[in-house]
RNA sequence: GGUGGGUUGGCGGAGAGGUUACGCACCGGAUUGCAAAUCCGUGAAGACCGGUUCGAUUCCGGUACCCACCUCCA
């Protein structure tokens, strides 16, 4: 058994992992927003955590780890885009708009995170769902005198509330220094946040004590978290900009709610994502989503081997050459493992058999803070001319990080037919080209071997020589075949 | 202004108070008609200034620079 050591928001410092129950170790990780496709930042957390619900697994069991991500299914960039397409005309109501909206969204996020290798949570609660239970949570701090009602609304009293600040290392008078906010006139303190608001007749809204309305955001992962997990449970996470205020009020909102309980034991946050060195913005245009990278051609494995890479407390850096570099080593172990003659089938019979069981350096990386990038360090030591059994534990490694989905499908991810790409209608010109030059390199003529060689390499085409007077080709997707009619032979 | 984090070889990127990270690139060798690919191997670092220590890139303090959060963006 490997001790597993994260490193705790909470403390800032690195932990060994003691689980409340190891037959039920209980993970809970903020998820989407469901207003629009998930953007390449939205995937690190997920992956962050799929690793971590995978070495867990490994560690104390697949039956013994819960791992919970919700919906955020109530929000104001739902709403708007529900009363956009009524304004358009739909005819329907803005209750089945807005659940429109979020029922594409959620197929969407399904198939991204599914192509990414990140496993399906164990539940995968609404907001929506959990709305009496946030109205429940909301009476009982009413009644604890932690919130009180305003206008409509009720607030969360943060002075009611010690430890405040604790997980980002805030005091509440240094936030009011420099706060730049806008303080409703109606709190008491201008750190109070929201727990319910009212709503107005053109907006969703559900019946309360306090009259027609919708809950504040930090109340969902309150409830839901308290309802699937219980009141205290092992690890809870997101992207560090949620350290601040959201998860600082659920932890008021929960320990209030809940006095003694303790609620998440450890803390992880994973840093922000870049891309080529700058903030990923619509404004920089360096914005895309997951689904823009996977339609562009890069497989889910990639993007997950570039996430991988980096260390999840830092920031990280997506650029196109870190894809290339991925998509290499990729194909590399993926043609390695084809080689051997793995399947579907051949890793059964390697589990039966008993060999199924990852390096331990793969699995010593990953318990210390999950250094993924260790991990793929050892990977990369790794001999890969052997047997199926002498590659057991390089293709039990790839398992756990979870690069491979099916394994009867990894020969085309490693591009086992690299002499085509598909039928494109150049194909049989410049097959007919490096014909010729077969024939002159029979006879000796190099210098027209060469030349022919070259020009293609001038339009693209990349030839390579192999063993036995055969040949391969690679043409760019992109190819026009226009050129070849210019080529100087 | 407040809070948190970072600064490692040409580039990317880890761990560890003393022993080769690793990858890419480069260079040398093997192989090849030549390329490509592959295999083997060499070299190359720790922002700056102090302190602790027998010894620090790794611990502590300061300086500079960078980043994030403080705005319902993971």
């Amino acid at each position: 058994m490997v001790q597993i050591r994260l490193t705790n928001t909470r403390t800032r410092r690195k932990e060994d992992l003691v689980p409340i129950d190891p037959a039920n170790v209980r993970l809970y990780l903020c998820g989407p927003t469901v207003y629009d496709r998930a953007h390449l930042g939205n995937a690190r957390p997920v992956l962050v955590f799929d690793l971590l619900v995978r070495l867990l697994r490994h560690e104390y069991g697949d039956g013994a780890v819960t791992y919970v991500r919700n919906f955020t299914d109530v929000d104001d960039k739902i709403n708007a885009e529900a009363q956009r397409r009524k304004a358009l005309g739909s005819p329907l109501s803005l209750e089945a708009l807005v659940t429109e909206r979020t029922e594409e969204t959620i197929a969407w996020y399904h198939a991204d995170m599914d192509a990414l290798g990140a496993m399906r949570p164990d539940h995968e609660p609404r907001a929506t769902e959990y709305i009496a239970q946030m109205i429940e949570m909301t009476r009982d701090l009413i009644t604890r005198g932690h919130a009180y009602e305003a206008e409509g609304h009720v607030l969360f009293d943060v002075r009611s509330f010690p430890d405040y600040g604790k997980l980002s290392g805030r005091s509440v008078d240094d936030m009011i220094a420099g706060a730049r906010v806008e303080v409703a006139p109606f709190k008491r303190d201008p750190m109070d946040f929201v727990l319910w608001k009212p709503s107005t007749d053109d907006l969703p809204g559900w019946d309360s004590p306090w009259g027609r309305g919708r809950p504040g955001w930090h109340i969902e992962c309150s409830a839901m978290s308290a309802a699937l997990l219980g009141p205290h449970f092992d690890i809870h996470g997101g992207g560090i900009d949620l350290q601040f205020p959201h998860h600082e009020n659920e932890i008021a909102q929960s320990c209030c709610a809940h006095p003694g309980a303790g609620f998440a034991n450890v803390w992880l946050h994973n840093e922000m994502l870049q891309v080529e060195g700058k903030k990923m913005s619509k404004s920089l245009g360096n914005f895309f989503t997951v689904r823009d990278l996977l339609d562009r051609g890069v497989p889910g494995e990639v993007i997950r081997f570039v996430m991988l890479s980096t260390h999840y407390r830092k920031p990280m850096d997506w650029t196109e050459a870190k894809a290339r570099d991925a998509e290499r080593h990729i194909e590399k172990w993926f043609f390695a493992l084809v080689q051997a003659g793995y399947t579907r089938r051949m890793v059964e019979i390697l589990k039966e058999g008993g060999v199924w069981t990852p390096m331990d350096a793969v699995v010593d990386a990953l318990a210390n803070d999950l250094n993924a990038s260790g991990a793929l360090a050892a990977l990369h030591e790794f001999d890969l001319n052997g047997t199926a059994v002498q590659l057991a534990p390089f293709a039990a490694s790839l398992d756990l990080l979870g690069f491979v989905s099916d394994w009867d499908e990894i020969a085309s991810i490693a591009r086992m037919g690299v002499s085509t790409v598909g039928e494109h209608p150049a194909h049989d010109r410049v097959a007919a080209l490096l014909l010729d030059r077969q024939e002159a390199k029979r006879v000796k003529d190099f210098a027209s071997a060469d030349r022919i060689r070259k020009a293609l390499e001038g339009v693209g085409i990349q030839v390579q020589d192999a063993p036995g007077g055969n040949y391969s080709f690679t043409l760019p997707a992109d190819f026009d075949e226009a050129v070849l009619d210019k080529l100087d032979l």
